[in-house]
DNA sequence: CGGCACATTGAACAAGTGTTTAACCTGTTG
DNA sequence: CAACAGGTTAAACACTTGTTCAATGTGCCG
């Protein structure tokens, strides 16, 4: 490609300063020293450190959902295996995207509404292929596998940790492929004694805690870690 | 409970403030001022910004995993319900919980340590009284079902505004119960065919795609997202 | 060449930061 | 009472922050 211009430069090194120390930690000073610039020069260029940010918002959504219909294909596990085949290139931008889910700004949310877009087209592609088993709640669904889909993205540092690699590397991936799809594919209880105790649960008209206690499913609003 | 002594005062403030708005944007005046002293004593009492950090860290871990064994009884449900039960008090703890989370502390890995135990405790009791399948990965099992455990809290935000809900509702939790243990019960997929797909390539020795693209769940490491 | 637009800069600015210092108040102890 | 210890403070310090300003280059057009 050719030399970027100084725009881009800067902004790529706004993304990856702002990915390593957070937007607040970043001072102008440290991203024109990346970019060989500068702190002037930005503002000139950007208007201020919001715009900037502003700007740096929109080319990491735009990267990470838009461009190249990475995600109207493939959903998020085509955006993985880039991020995985380029790790250097893809691994400010995940940082960068932890960041921005967690914080709350327009493009954050307009970042998860396409996440979530990708992941029910791919679900429902799926449901009419009959693959699927009925859902009872599908937008529920929907954000759900949406959520689970970035939990090991915001929590790659303890994922990584916990299970003794080193960042995301693609050993990890492979660990985590079987016991994910076994819990896709048949979920992790042998029967279905929580989910209809929760069904029975939910059926009674809501109240006060039933008194039962610790093994009130309707309580019980965590399953995953609870069970 | 009595009235609290200046510096729990203080550490609470810290707390909410940090959760609030981040440990480098919230300052030591605005801590000061939402604790009714003066920026110097905070630094009297705990030696620096840093060292009041490490005080909060410690408590908002003990008060969520430690303080009365929460934990290990119920698991993070029990944290959640009384989270649910008194909000106004729990939400800087899960505020403050989430950045802490995706920081890179050692409280944060304790945290995260503790929690994943006491899912381990959970998943290892309830496989002992024969409800759980056998998982060909315990350890990566353990660390993803805390890791969906911890979504929900990390992604509150984006969950709710998905849903229509304004924050972690009770009526949010009802309605995520049975999609989730229905997910944890029969999983999402009618068939085996993602799941056997997965294991025919993992079982291949590792190497260059196999050419099928899209369809190779060996390249696929985020089956949530990707199916 | 002159002139104009624009990229780029170092220096300065006001505001805010964490921290230090010296003092003040308020008890308690001898 | 005096002396001390500790909680508490306002003020100052050195520093960093985002931003502004005036100036210097640089290339293009007439």
């Amino acid at each position: 490609m050719p030399d970027p211009s100084t725009r881009e430069r800067i902004r790529d090194a706004a993304i990856a300063a702002f990915a390593e120390r957070g937007f607040d930690a970043a001072s102008l000073r440290d991203i024109a020293r990346r970019a060989g610039v500068s702190a002037a020069l930005i503002v000139h260029h950007f208007g201020s450190k919001e715009g900037l940010r502003e700007e740096c918002d929109a080319h990491v959504v735009q990267t990470l959902v838009t461009d190249k219909g990475r995600l109207a294909g493939g959903g998020a596990s085509a955006m993985m295996r880039e991020a995985l085949a380029d790790r250097q290139r893809y691994e400010p931008l995940l940082d960068y995207m932890s960041r921005m889910l967690t914080s709350d700004t327009a493009a954050a949310d307009d970042l998860f509404d396409s996440l979530a877009a990708a992941t029910r087209d791919l679900l429902e592609q799926q449901a009419a292929a009959g693959m699927m088993r009925p859902q009872s709640d599908m937008d529920a669904t929907v954000t759900a596998v949406t959520l689970y889909g970035l939990a090991p993205v915001l929590l790659r540092r303890q994922l990584a940790r916990s299970l003794g690699e080193d960042g995301l590397t693609e050993a990890l991936l492979r660990r985590l492929t079987l016991p994910l799809l076994e819990l896709y594919t048949h979920g992790i209880y042998a029967d279905d004694r929580l989910l209809t105790a929760a069904q029975d649960a939910l059926a009674r008209p809501l109240g006060p805690p039933s008194g039962k206690g610790e093994n009130d499913p309707h309580q019980d609003p965590d399953p995953p870690l609870a069970g």
